[in-house]
DNA sequence: CTAAAACCTGACGCTGACGTGAGGGACAAG
DNA sequence: CTTGTCCCTCACGTCAGCGTCAGGTTTTAG
């Protein structure tokens, strides 16, 4: 498939999948007239690359962890790398629980008749 | 207390700090001098900041919720604004945990011998 | 009173992950 | 052949959250 397919499928702009490459996240052969053209894999390749993206790693951090996924690499120094991030992304997960537990707290006590303009309605949507 | 040792409690730059004030979120008395004097409340306040930076919120968002923080408003609208902000938290949450389980499954073919190159050592520090 | 340390206000710099044209090919349809 | 749609490569623009330097003032220590 050519990028503006593999965009639509993946939900990621053109320009996003163009900067990919041009980080060595994403591999493209191409036509004769130099058109970029994609395997099926790609798709899977792009959500996994957001994903990282979305757990605030950088394209470098991401370069480096991207021949581990492909298996092609496996030294010690990789599965470091590997538990490194891993426990990163824990950490993160942590601090966006206290956050959370923040504003739970604020939520609570805006809720509960303390704060002086108490007034009760059902508008309750709670999820 | 004045800005530097403000900034020495919380952690947080001077330059950000002044950065906070810039965008509204928060506040300081003046010295004749036009020098700035905090409260000892102001640390809590740096930190519960710092926590909702730490979520990804911006400083936009931030400055939205701070009035429901400080109780001065407790209107249907920033109950909703609150939950809503939570609800994304939990999606972040949710997307890091995606990105976390993705490494694992990496993390584990890498470490189990069906990639060819199999060595088990037991340097094993899976927590 | 004086020197050092801390503070002030601009204002420009930086970084990363793209957005957004400009100007020009590629390629299937009719 | 031409029209239309997609694609290409530069290359500059953006935005947030500060870092940093410049030039000047205030406060504190001695």
């Amino acid at each position: 498939m050519r990028i503006g397919e593999l965009a639509e499928k993946t939900g990621v702009s053109v320009r996003a999948l163009r900067y990919y490459e041009e980080q060595g996240l994403l591999t493209a052969d191409r036509s004769g007239g130099g058109q970029r053209h994609y395997g099926d894999s790609a798709v899977e390749r792009v959500h996994l690359i957001q994903a990282l993206y979305a757990a605030g790693l950088s394209s470098r951090t991401i370069l480096d962890l991207l021949p581990c996924v492909d298996a092609k690499v496996n030294t010690p120094e990789s599965r470091a790398l590997l538990r490194a991030e891993r426990a990163r992304i824990d950490e993160q997960i942590r601090q966006l629980r206290d956050a959370r537990d923040r504003l739970d707290a604020v939520i609570a006590s805006s809720e509960s008749p303390t704060s002086g303009c108490a007034h009760v309605e059902s508008d309750a949507l709670v999820p």
